[in-house]
DNA sequence: TAATTTCGCTACAGATCGGTAGCGATAATG
DNA sequence: CATTATCGCTACCGATCTGTAGCGAAATTA
């Protein structure tokens, strides 16, 4: 990366992108709680008294990660909807088909948000508190989403979409590449089709 | 517990089953990775060079951990399997009734395997070999069931129903109480509904 | 009762954990 | 060009990790 910046503080913001990226590689593969402090250092070549100057506990580098994992995730999914943004059922489809691609890519080791509440149990941690804010976050487009459409209960179709779209999530660690996460859209879609409707 | 064994081996059977339970209850409220032979031998009573007999490494005594698991997860749904032998819909519906009133339970964490599965990252390692036996059995039975009834594709469907099944306890540990766990039961009856049938 | 196995206990080994401190070099600032 | 903040590097800290070794006590067996 060229030494091209004009302020101070933009060489710390490519030190931290770096390190983000060198976290976000290293966890996708390891896992977050597995990966040590020493490992990030070496790899990103960022010292670790660096390291610790921006990100003042480990906890708060993972946080950095699934902030970024979760802008990017919601990124995707505002490109999805502005394509969309005529047909609700449509974009419904499109959403679950592009996650379903998402979770079938190659360098996709689990969703970030759930492989981290699992590994870090304590309830009130701030690792949990980030992955939580993203599925929140999930839960309420997709009842947004669900609510143009005339179903009798959106927010109960909501959370059945949930459940699918986290079980893709979630089954595709355990069953490989042809696991049930390939029922992804067809199940989002047959959840639409027996929700009860006005007419 | 009572010394009044008769053979040799029977004490040892005693210690492992002592393990397992301690074992159990640390793996489930921390995180099988996260708790230390340490907390297990202090908790337990049991001391280290004991445990090291019956398992030879911490690995082993995971495994053995979801294996018990494993084991009583499908004693229950036997159970249940049996009191609705006649009707597969009503099987189904019961199969995910307990299911979710498991995850509601007080002492419920997380789904031992998924959770498991997410912190040893390792595709081959062992721990996420019998966690995935688990799940390659949910569909297995999920498939038979769904066989009996009426439905174009089987699979299709049983894959659908992991996926809500699965969805269930991943999202429960993020949304906490009144997550979208608590649609499981009414999103595999809609997901039967939408099937596809031949009359 | 005597031989044998398993037990709990204590101590230790080697590695790794997250985090701190101080060094000289480098790069941005005014 | 002089100042100042940030850099990479190395060494270190105490705690914790999995796993090993040897002891004497206790329980089981014959």
């Amino acid at each position: 990366m060229a030494p091209d910046r004009t302020t101070k503080q933009v060489r710390g913001v490519a030190v931290q992108s770096r390190l983000v990226d060198t976290a976000d590689d290293l966890f996708t593969a390891k896992g977050a709680a597995s990966v040590g402090v020493d490992e990030i250092v070496s790899t990103s070549g960022v010292a670790k008294s660096t390291l610790y100057r921006w990100f003042p506990t480990k906890d708060d580098l993972v946080v950095a990660y699934l902030r970024r994992r979760d802008a990017r995730f919601w990124e995707q999914w505002d490109k999805v909807a502005r394509r969309h943004s005529d047909d609700p059922l449509d974009e419904l489809t499109a959403q679950l088909d592009w996650i379903r691609s998402y979770i079938a890519g190659p360098h996709f080791r689990g969703c970030p948000f759930l492989n981290t509440t699992a590994e870090f149990a304590a309830a009130d941690h701030p690792v949990r508190a980030a992955s939580r804010a993203n599925k929140l976050e999930l839960r309420r487009r997709l009842a947004d989403l669900v609510a143009e459409l005339d179903v009798v209960d959106p927010g109960a179709l909501a959370d059945q979409i949930v459940l699918v779209v986290d079980g893709a999530f979630a089954t595709s660690q355990v069953f490989g590449a042809g696991g049930p996460q390939v029922r992804l859209v067809e199940a989002g879609r047959a959840l639409v089709d027996a929700a009860p409707r006005f007419r």
